[in-house]
DNA sequence: CCCTCTGTTGGATT
DNA sequence: CAATCCAACAGAGG
């Protein structure tokens, strides 16, 4: 489930795992994980990707892992070409040893006495082969400033939340703030007492601070240093307050959490805490 | 067994 | 501009 701080994780995981040993080997299970462009298609998969990743993978020692938002960008020593990351929906980067990878592992890794998998079982996620100098564009291209590591004071939020979407809808755009998906949206809507469907140009002042402080709040808290980061629907705990949780009692005022569609995505909201009539 | 619904992504189409 | 559909696949439920 990668948004912004799951994907910062993942970076600083592959920094570590590959920071002081080469890639000694490369798999490829799943060549269409290889793209020409970042896509969420199989389709635009590279021709002949099994063959440019092991030239570009093998013997490779990590120069540098970078992230905007949810794309990574990964460049090598001594090579001039890189990487561009997306883990799409469902994918992850995991460390085994002694284990075969499972059917959805798309890309493997020897690095050591392990392996690194990526796994990807919606296959949305996709590695992006491109020159190294090109990709500090392709990482940013598109996108506004990262949750994370610039995330917008509120001056400039009110600037970047315009017109009549939902608040919600906006926050989710990678254009307006790089890193938010449809998980910490809804935490950071929750945090800040908003309401999601709430209109860009309607939010007070007041609610606009509050987003602006709730952002980098949520999004750090949830940066994980971890080699294996706990996912929601992978078997764990739902580690959220509002996100997945219909019907049980908001944790801070005991109202029940209701669930809409916006944007042919669920959002989860506390109809007490987070009042759509609210000027505050 | 089958069918339907849902899902963290982003992009295209209407 | 906004709502809708779509990609590819798994899991849950009826």
């Amino acid at each position: 489930m990668p948004e912004a701080p799951e994907v910062e994780s993942c970076r600083r995981a592959l920094l570590r795992w590959t920071r002081d040993a080469p890639i000694r080997a490369v798999r490829v299970p799943d060549p269409a994980c290889l793209r020409r462009v970042p896509s969420t298609l199989p389709s635009d998969a590279l021709p002949d990707g099994a063959k440019v990743a092991a030239a570009l993978f093998t013997g490779a020692r990590t120069k540098d892992v970078r992230r905007v938002g949810k794309r990574i960008g990964w460049t090598f020593r001594d090579r001039p070409q890189g990487v561009l990351v997306h883990l799409g929906m469902t994918g992850r980067w995991m460390r085994r040893r002694d284990e075969s990878p499972n059917a959805k592992v798309r890309l493997v890794l020897e690095v050591g006495d392990a392996e690194l998998w990526f796994e990807d079982g919606r296959r949305f996620g996709c590695v992006v082969p491109m020159p190294a100098a090109d990709l500090p564009d392709a990482l940013a291209s598109g996108q506004g400033p990262d949750a994370i590591d610039d995330p917008p004071d509120k001056e400039l939020l009110r600037a970047l939340l315009r017109g009549r979407r939902p608040v919600k809808i906006a926050l989710m755009d990678q254009a307006v703030i790089a890193g938010l998906g449809n998980i910490h949206s809804a935490e950071v809507l929750w945090r800040a007492k908003v309401h999601p469907e709430i209109a860009c140009d309607a939010l007070s002042d007041a609610a606009i601070a509050r987003l602006a402080a709730a952002i980098p709040e949520q999004v750090r808290r949830y940066v994980d240093d971890a080699d294996e980061i706990e996912y929601v629907n992978l078997g764990g705990p739902n580690p959220f307050a509002i996100y997945g949780r219909e019907g049980e009692p908001c944790s801070r005022c005991g109202e029940g959490i209701a669930r809409i569609g916006q944007g042919g995505r669920s959002t989860f909201f506390c109809p007490r805490c987070q009042r759509a009539d609210d000027r505050a």
